[in-house]
DNA sequence: TTGAAAAAGTTGGAAAATCAACACAAAACT
DNA sequence: AGTTTTGTGTTGATTTTCCAACTTTTTCAA
């Protein structure tokens, strides 16, 4: 006896080792991302677990918001649809995300925002998307994964998209076209990324994406350069401005006490994540 | 006896007739728009058919390659995202892909080309960058799954984007920016999608929408509408242009004999999908 | 080592979806 | 009018999924 619930075994060349459940679920979610549907069958048989495992997996991610369950399977979130900022602020903020989340309390109710091209800048979206605000916001980008990352907006708000010339490996547009359309506006603050940050200034590797980033802080009252910590010390092709020029910075880790210092005297804002404050 | 097969009296408030075969399978192609996932049980009882009814349309539109067909339902199919280029143009297209490459056949090297918003339209993308052109091509268009579904363009090859107010329902930007930046150009071709096609003309549900369709329309020498089977016969909300607008029209399939006499006398030219010549 | 908690498997009956075959109704055709 | 075609509904046997209760295995910490 005691042959039954035995896990069966995986002979000969089948390397799949039995995953766990977390990683089992961010398969799932992977999977997802591709397909816009899963089947629980399939799923099972996949990763070679009972039925009920897979259904147990896909209502724990459902109950997360993180997908959408269906007989038979799981459906894929509309893109962009996040999961929402509740959930988001109980689970641990990785550290990209910190970023985005120090850099949308920045802004307030009626601001109009300029927000630039970049991974790092990109974070700030779902969290301004799930801020509930009164008021109308303006959002300013060249950048198509910011507004990607956005969940619906309300309907008072407004995403304007610059016109450009489309680069598809940063996602954003960049150009003539591109300037001459922000110089039209009036922003009260703006988000910028770089390539490299030091004493000197900030820098970028991209020519075409510094232009635009002049575009946006002669445009604007405030200006915030967003980077995590492994952009501090590197220097790029192409200096972007001063540190002067800055409103303040907004970062993953506090850096090193002597440049937090430097930028206290200069009068630049430091925002830094810190572990026990959140 | 002979109650049995009897349709379903509508009797009090229920207001909703009883739709077509078309405008059914229409309006569940607009559901998937919305939603990545229908249920055959849920789309029975909204449209006050039996599911058998339902369950026919799902794999009529599943073999048409517009949706996946899945237990108990159909998901979307995933924009921009395909199987890779080289199998797909070993393998029989499927419906859909199929007006993206009669679409892309028409663009010769050296044009510029206006490409509208639309799932139908972006059936384009992935077929122009295929092409493998020694002069340079130019696109613009308003529509991010456009440029999302080109895969890497050859550097000589430019895509432009709109500017305007984005609307992430439809991926694209909209509004006088959009309207304003086109008139700067002027195109050869032009492509452009609609919600409905009929002997008056061809329609949008999108008002805003139909503003840059018209503007696409001005300045090109010619407009191309792509619009896959579903569609003709449907009315929406704003009417686009006449027929005689255009140059020709692309779809999937051979429309009745009787409407391409029509489009035959009004000179204007047909590219619909045979099987026998692919 | 032992014991509690978490994860995965098993089982059986209920509910839902599928499939094929056939019946009926309306529209299209001759 | 009569016939064919097309769309839809019905039925019942079959398959698949669901759900809840329960057992086994694994993990982890006392």
């Amino acid at each position: 006896m005691a042959v039954v619930g035995t896990k069966p075994a995986l002979i000969e060349g089948d390397v799949a080792l039995r995953l766990g459940k977390k990683e089992r679920q961010q398969r799932i979610l992977q999977e997802l991302q591709v397909h816009p549907h899963v089947r629980v069958a399939t799923l099972a048989e996949r990763f070679d677990v009972a039925t009920e495992t897979i259904r147990r997996d896909l209502d724990a991610l459902s109950s997360d918001g993180l997908i959408n369950r269906e007989f038979g399977g799981a459906s894929a979130r509309p893109m962009g649809h996040q999961p929402d900022l509740a959930q988001r602020q109980l689970s641990a903020v990785a550290g990209f995300e910190r970023i985005g989340m120090l850099a949308a309390d920045m802004v307030r109710s009626g601001d109009v925002a300029m927000i630039d091209a970049g991974s790092t800048v990109a974070q700030i979206a779902p969290f301004l998307a799930a801020r509930t605000t009164k008021l109308p916001r303006t959002f300013l980008t060249n950048c198509y994964a910011v507004v990607h990352g956005m969940a619906e907006l309300a309907d008072h708000e407004d995403v304007l998209m610059c016109p450009g010339q489309f680069n598809r490996r940063e996602n954003a547009v960049y150009g003539n076209d591109t300037i001459e359309y922000l110089r039209r506006f009036h922003a009260n603050i703006a988000f910028i990324g770089a390539s490299g940050i030091s004493r000197q200034g900030f820098s970028d590797v991209n020519r075409r994406a510094v232009a635009v980033k002049r575009a946006m802080m002669e445009r604007s009252d405030e200006t915030w350069l967003m980077v995590d910590h492994t952009k501090f010390d590197q220097r790029y092709l192409e200096n972007v401005a001063p540190l002067e020029e800055l409103t303040g910075i907004i970062t993953d880790r506090q850096p090193e006490p002597e440049f937090a210092s430097q930028l206290e005297r200069a009068g630049i804002r430091l925002l830094a994540w810190r572990e026990d404050t959140h």
